[in-house]
DNA sequence: CATGAATGAGTGTTCATTCAT
DNA sequence: AATGAATGAACACTCATTCAT
């Protein structure tokens, strides 16, 4: 328990930022949660800031991760590939979905830090997306839309769901975290890519490429 | 400029809550760019807990009075209905957007205070889209679906622009106070209802009624 | 009870700088007990300071009062003087112990206000029991003694019962605002009079005199 | 002279506190005094009434240790015992004068902090002191009296000196803690015991016990 | 590798006081 | 005669951070 004491400050770190906030948490709350000695947090990550930037780190270095693995499919058509990205984005938000909680959260903010961080992803998350509805339009895949505006929708809807599970939970009684719950959003999410996306449903795909 | 002074502190707590989040924005900083003394904020809302509960209250009040309003309308359709409150929100939230970007922020933190406003405001918002939603199901204007699967994704397509507005500027370019969104977006909202909430578009509802 | 804003005041003051101490007591504490404004504690009292003087003024001019009264009896011996005075300050404690208890508590600090206020009386308490224990020395009614040291007893016995009320009620299981207590520990006093201070009892004087 | 700070604040602690009461001292002022900083106060003893609560139980741990010790010698006779702890009580008071003065000031007042740690101590006094009293009174050493308001008068006589020292300084000229006063207090002090305690002085004890 | 001691800056809050009304 | 609005200064306390060990 005590060889991994980094592991423990970060698993207590994103309880804390999660529940309270970064700049609600202190680094003392973190220690005692994780069962260290508060200088053993700087010892490791130097700053508060450098605890933040770690799980930034960690989250988005997944997170486009994820994106560009499944950018590879790109040749089996752009609806195929942006609904493997939907996929696991959202199997990956759920299985982090404090974390994925917590930095959808802390991005709102007028952080330099996170501002830094963020700003490299970001665009690697468009490049990407804008690729794909691009090549979506080519094809007539996808009905020919604003891409901005698209992303603003798809980001919208895979990210509510973690953005207050609180509300989650206690007002709509869906639970993230849970299997069953990734399951049926899904289907949802592939609905939308099908009905508001796509022109008119799953079995265009087919004609078109024909 | 003296005379309302409150008024200065609420519009302070905004921007700075907005920016750096309330437990990131010191009673100092608020009354420094209000141009009044820090104890003044405790004459005027007792707390900075009593500041931030003010805000909540007024954001939420009037934002359940758009969905109460637009409820009257019923009659005329669900459809009819869900299209009003969705542009009524989106009005209501680019005219007070940094007010409801923090808002929805702060809400998915655990804070003690925050959790309990939420719980009524939350709750009625449920009661009417559950109302109309079931009232769509009946009439045959919406696919049956998930009642709270159906409110996450309308959330999630409203809220998305407002919770982080320095992505949507620095990223996608687009701006969210700025009358042109408006617009362009409530299209897409409207979009989504009709394709993918109701069964295949605006001319259907004529042909359920006959 | 509107009329009398000011008594209203004093009361409150009386009963919060008995249980808090005059620092640990907010004039709004006061102002809210007395279910004034805060202001009109400045307007009749200018200051907080101001109410703690009329608080000891008004004290400590009725204090020396039942002695001056007392010592005119002095002809009648020394012995029966002292004990008049010990009688009538035992009794003015015993009806006002609060602010006894209070004003007795406060001398002992370093208050520049405080200081100035009590010397005066300090003063004209100590040459009153000066004249009367070298009376008593004179008529050979009292053992000769240090003067000083025969007033640190004196006011020791005197002054105890209300320094600790809480300690008097909660350990001893004795209250000093009862009319019991009075009786009793009036003849405690009677008693350190007549066998520590005193040659060997009452029937002494009578033998002195002839 | 950094090495013992805990030591540094302490010391300081008990001058401010004896001269401007608790409530009426800072903590800046103390880490002022005791060249410390304000921080270091909250590091040794987490609060301002940690440190005050460090202070009581500093004092009354030696003073009940002094009444224990003394109690041990009860095998020769009440009043031999009682002579005892009076001087090594006087003895202590001396010592610590300003922590005494303090201690004893600060006890009138309605704190919860202070009323939890004062109960234990104050009914052990109490315990040891009747214990003494009713073997006083068994071995006929003493006049019958009520217990309770012996103990008022005793503690009154022992305490007085140093609940106002400032009267004692400038009025009476008598200063508590230079060991002139402590010996011929202390004779003060064993006067009241063999004349107003006991029946008629020391021999009578032998007289008794034969 | 990890920590206990100590700190300067900053936190939210409360204070006694003022002043126009 | 009495007050509501507003304040500057002070309050106890917490913060992230440093550094010798």
């Amino acid at each position: 328990m005590k060889k991994n004491a980094k592991e423990a400050i970060v698993r207590a770190a994103i309880s804390l930022f999660n529940s309270n906030g970064y700049s609600g948490t202190s680094v003392r709350d973190i220690a005692n949660l994780a069962r260290v000695n508060t200088a053993t947090i700087a010892y490791y990550f130097n700053n508060k800031a450098g605890l933040l930037e770690y799980c930034f780190m960690h989250f988005f270095e997944q997170y486009i991760g994820k994106i560009e693995e499944a950018y590879l499919s790109i040749d089996r058509g752009a609806k195929e590939c942006l609904k493997r990205i939907v996929s696991d984005l959202l199997h990956y938000q759920c299985e982090n979905s404090q974390l994925a909680s917590f930095v959808y959260r802390e991005m709102s903010m007028d952080s330099q830090v996170v501002r830094e961080i963020m700003s490299t992803y970001s665009l690697k998350e468009k490049y990407y997306l804008q690729k794909i509805f691009e090549r979506g339009f080519e094809w007539q895949e996808f009905r020919p839309h604003s891409i901005p505006y698209l992303i603003i929708q798809l980001k919208g809807l895979l990210m509510m769901p973690f953005m207050n599970t609180q509300y989650m939970r206690e007002v709509l009684y869906i639970f993230p975290n849970e299997p069953f719950f990734e399951q049926k959003y899904l289907k949802d999410l592939h609905a939308w890519i099908d009905k508001t996306l796509s022109f008119e449903g799953p079995m265009m795909k087919g004609a078109v490429i024909k």
